[in-house]
DNA sequence: AAAATCGCCAACCGCTGTTAC
DNA sequence: CGTAACAGCGGTTGGCGATTT
């Protein structure tokens, strides 16, 4: 049975999202929490798909999205799940919690996949071995994978032990379930928060991405303020309080600071953050990552000789 | 300075899985 | 059990800024 495209209908916008738009999403969201999107549009009176609006809070909105550059940590993490799970995003961004699956995958296929193939020619140009760069220069076929672990567990093991080790951690990156498996090592993170430290340190507000998003749209403004941009906030802004977003006259850093009661607008550890507490990277299922905690084990665990162990273990798993 | 090319990334599309009826 | 609706995932595209020619 064929359905048709939830965005087909007329009237429905498609295209990057305005501030507005953002707004009017956040603000649902933080009454009536995130999930039932098919209400969404209706609701909000957003000129958008259900779909649309589940993506733009996932990918952009969400709480404790961190964007910028990956750190060596992020892209060693990343480059090992690669190799491990294949292209499967959204698993390796549960690993990654700060972290879409939208925001790895671009990654891995603008940057990741060709410094790889770089490396790869390189290195196979040294050697005609060529089997130091465990799976990771070449896509693999889903499912094939088994197979390059079985030819490849010490490697993996040690990339991967040398991703995750303590000493290289940093502090901020890795809230991830990953970490619950080191959380009874004290020398994990000799600082390690407590689980509501954890929450805020990792978990900043929605309000500050979309803080951030203005801030960098008014940064990029051009260089005369009163360029277009200038007129399209003030559009902005009238349409805003015309639509009882905030009333008056007020900027558009007054109308965040008035929806989610911020002062420090810059600020990434704001209490708003509890108004979110519950929505962090609800994708995370006990399918996903109860399996891997298992894969990680063996992975980790130098002691014992695991290799005997799992490979039909981890067959089960995928 | 203008045109062409490249690179990045937000958003869309189409498919699959899950759930409710 | 079959169907419809919804949610989620991965691949792909298109717009736009940066860089090169």
């Amino acid at each position: 049975m064929v359905r048709p495209p939830c965005c087909d209908k007329e009237g429905v916008k498609k295209g990057p999202w305005t501030p507005e738009e953002d707004i009017i999403l956040v603000s649902y969201i933080q009454e009536h929490g995130p999930g039932n999107w098919k209400a969404v549009p209706t609701n909000t009176g957003l000129l958008r798909c259900s779909k649309s609006c589940r993506l733009r809070w996932t990918n952009y909105l969400r709480p404790g999205i961190k964007r910028g550059n990956f750190t060596d940590q992020e892209e060693k993490m990343i480059i090992h799940l690669q190799a491990l799970l294949g292209n499967r995003w959204a698993a390796i961004a549960a690993y990654l919690p700060q972290r879409t699956d939208n925001d790895i995958k671009n990654y891995w296929n603008t940057y990741l996949k060709k410094k790889l193939k770089k490396l790869e020619t390189s290195t196979s140009s040294e050697s005609c071995l060529g089997h130091d760069d465990f799976s990771v220069s070449q896509p693999i076929a889903r499912g094939q994978w088994e197979r390059r672990l079985q030819t490849n567990i010490h490697m993996a093991k040690k990339a991967l032990s040398e991703a995750l080790s303590p000493e290289k951690t940093t502090s901020t990156n890795l809230c991830s379930p990953l970490e619950s498996s080191f959380s009874n090592e004290a020398s994990f993170c000799s600082t390690k928060p407590t689980q509501t430290q954890t929450q805020s340190l990792c978990y900043a507000s929605s309000a500050d991405n979309i803080a951030r998003l203005l801030k960098g749209w008014m940064k990029n403004k051009p260089k005369g303020s009163n360029g277009n941009n200038t007129k399209v906030m003030q559009n902005y802004e009238t349409s805003a309080s015309s639509e009882g977003i905030e009333k008056g006259s007020s900027t558009i850093s007054e109308n965040f600071e008035s929806l989610f009661g911020y002062e420090d607008f810059d600020s990434s550890n704001s209490d708003s953050t509890t108004l979110f507490q519950d929505e962090s990277k609800p994708q995370i299922g006990d399918s996903e990552i109860m399996p891997f905690s298992l894969l990680e084990k063996w992975l980790l665990d130098d002691g014992a000789c695991q290799e005997k162990v799992n490979l039909s273990e981890i067959n089960c798993m995928f």
